[in-house]
DNA sequence: CGTTCAACCTGGGCGC
DNA sequence: TGCGCCCAGGTTGAAC
């Protein structure tokens, strides 16, 4: 479930933690698969408790916490990975049973008090994950080498390089998070609809210019998703920490919409299957193997579109 | 190099 | 109502 947009959003959300010192860490009992924490669940809960949360982050699809003994730098980092039904919470989840983490965190010692806070990680199928590492280990999970830019930032050249001499579709491309971190199956949809280039395209049929395109839409789009407070999709999916939902789904134009109308053109909203997952797109707007004709709105940005794309 | 498949899990929705 | 099947926002590793 989560993305870039609604990863972003519990980082957001999560800014109250920062400064709490770590009072207390429970992996309830039998609801996490063996794998899914490491080290073991009582060596992170010891390695934790007494230490603060100095910083609360991002690497793509991530929550990245620094942990620290103030005024210290963070020396150990806690990465939980929410995967398709994880979710960073500071209020009651959805279920008891499906608790993965939780850490009661209280003000430090010194100064005024601060309320005391109680964080969860619930996750209904249980795929997501908790690691934690110190400094050197991060960068073997969250590295360049694992994790390509932010698709907040990412530009065009990046792309480019990362994915020009590719067979691949562009679409199954933009879901390799080498290439570019925080797209997944729905922003990737989104992203390719606004810039009018057929999900199936090769890679290396994308000239510069179009990779350009696909880069300020990537941006773009991402970008709004998160001033939405990322997708949520039906009722018991995406929650930011305070339990309410994202709002973007009001706004997709062409994932979940197969059938419908297409907005822009009033064509037909497909679904075909890609590398095993859905990919929904409109052919009157993405025609095959060029970019998409006129008719949709200019962007924004102000920045060119995709001319070029043959 | 790229694709396909299975696996990790739970649960909602649908057809019968 | 119940059963079986397909679907789901992610990632990984094996097989071809």
């Amino acid at each position: 479930m989560p993305e870039l947009p609604e990863v972003e959003t519990m980082r957001r959300g999560l800014a109250p933690v920062v400064g709490l010192r770590i009072a207390a860490v429970r992996f309830p009992r039998g609801l996490v698969r063996p794998l899914s924490v490491r080290p073991r669940p009582h060596v992170v809960a010891a390695r934790l408790v007494g230490h603060a949360i100095a910083t609360v982050g991002r690497r793509g699809k991530r929550v990245v916490l620094g942990i620290a003994a103030p005024p210290a730098e963070p020396h150990a980092w806690l990465v939980i990975e929410p995967r398709m039904t994880g979710l960073m919470l500071l209020a009651d989840p959805p279920t008891a049973e499906h608790v993965r983490l939780v850490v009661d965190l209280e003000s430090s010692a010194a100064g005024p008090s601060r309320p005391s806070l109680r964080m969860l990680f619930w996750d209904r199928r249980g795929l997501g994950t908790i690691r934690l590492f110190d400094a050197r280990s991060l960068e073997s999970v969250c590295g360049a080498a694992r994790l390509g830019p932010d698709g907040l930032l990412v530009t065009g050249e990046e792309l480019a390089a990362r994915l020009g001499s590719s067979r691949r579709a562009i679409k199954v491309a933009l879901l390799d998070q080498r290439a570019v971190a925080g797209v997944g199956n729905i922003y990737a949809a989104e992203i390719l609809h606004r810039v009018g280039i057929d999900p199936r395209m090769a890679c290396r049929s994308i000239p510069l210019a179009g990779w350009q395109a696909i880069a300020n839409a990537t941006r773009l789009v991402l970008a709004e998703a998160v001033r939405f407070a990322g997708s949520s999709i039906g009722d018991r999916t995406y929650r930011a920490v305070d339990g309410r939902p994202g709002r973007f789904q009001h706004r997709h134009r062409v994932y979940g919409r197969e059938g419908l109308a297409c907005a822009t053109c009033g064509g037909s909203v497909t679904r075909i299957v890609q590398a095993q997952r859905s990919t929904f797109f409109c052919p009157g707007c993405q025609p095959r193997g060029r970019r998409g004709a006129g008719g949709r709105r200019p962007d924004r940005s102000g920045r060119t579109r995709t001319a070029g794309i043959r």
